[in-house]
DNA sequence: TCAAATTAGATACGGCCGTATCTTATGTTT
DNA sequence: AAACATAAGATACGGCCGTATCTAATTTGA
């Protein structure tokens, strides 16, 4: 009759918490989500959680890692220019549409306020990380001769990302109409351009 | 000797609070500035200042308003497409230099959070204010012959917008050089794409 | 001038954050 | 198997948020 008195551990512990973060996610959405919340629907303490993850964002991160379908980004090849950046923007809208608006927008906003100095590398990284999809992209373009040349500055070469996060910000959503805009509005004006 | 109970009220008290969350602000910066603190500061109490703004970024945005040297935009007018945007972005950076970037990223992310779906209308509103500065920028480079149209999607308008943004948050400033990059590299690029 | 309406100021609440401290179960090591 | 190291879990703290409630000072307007 004598009650168990177990204690997980380890990577058994962290499963139970990452499904629990997981869960309360799509309960309630990023914004009501607590740290001390997901800690009671683990059945364990948040000091725990802090344990391993610094802030509610990076703990999300890990629950999405875990159970989110993260993208396997590709270079995309489809012998144009135009269609690689669409490819490149329907894999990213693929991604993107698992999480409702709201919790990359939270995500988002935790990020911004702990964006420490330090922190700015991962920023940085992000970019990249676009980077080494977008270059190829625009290496094969110059070899097939659609573009001039492939080297172009970094702020540019971002710029895909940028449109991106902006689009999902402030307009809590991707189509498909934004995603050929910007492409034929924005990107292919500017490597296409005769220099 | 009966001590004095005097009262502050309406217009008075306001001054008196925004004050001191001017000078909070100055001292401490944005993410360390609290509501409670610019009560103490202000010899009053919290429920006063949320009795006025709904939150800490409303509240700073009002001091800001009557403290910081607030931009008057007016239209660029200098001939040429190129040289008004940079006079653009120079009458931007004016205004965002006196903001330390901590103070426009905690700024950003706290309207991020608390953006709900009315509240989407003035994000709305931002481009559309950028808009009425930079449609005009492109009916005079249509007049001289510049450019090809002036009717662009408003993606492309507000793009000018985005960069900034995405320039403050991601790299904390806003250098010259930064400026003639984005004009020479991505937004001259744009318009004088030949259609 | 005096009652009524307003609103400043005081206080207290529950919620969550992030940290610190302590006990105790569970591994690990020898 | 005993000693040791590790980490879970419990608890408590101060800080701030945002709300509610009460009182009393100040305006107002009849």
């Amino acid at each position: 009759m004598a009650e168990k008195k177990k204690r997980r551990r380890g990577a058994d512990l962290e499963n139970a918490i990452l499904t629990a973060a997981w869960e309360q996610l799509q309960a309630k959405g990023y914004q009501n989500v607590t740290i001390e919340g997901i800690a009671a629907a683990a059945a364990t303490t948040k000091t725990v959680l802090y344990r391993r993850w610094p802030d509610k964002a990076h703990l999300v991160i890990a629950a999405l890692s875990k159970f989110g379908d993260l993208p396997s980004y590709h270079v995309p090849a489809t012998g144009s220019l135009r269609s690689d950046f669409l490819d490149l923007f329907g894999q990213m809208a693929t991604f993107l549409a698992q999480l409702q608006g709201e919790t990359l927008r939270g995500l988002l906003a935790d990020r911004l306020q702990h964006l420490e100095l330090g922190e700015l590398l991962n920023h940085a990284n992000d970019g990249t990380a676009l980077k080494t999809l977008v270059q190829p992209m625009l290496d094969h373009a110059t070899q097939r001769g659609e573009i001039s040349h492939a080297d172009w500055p970094d702020r540019v070469i971002n710029l895909a990302g940028i449109l991106l996060i902006n689009e999902i910000i402030s307009r809590q959503d991707l189509t498909a109409t934004a995603q050929v805009e910007m492409v034929d509005e924005i990107l292919l004006p500017i490597f296409l351009a005769h220099n």
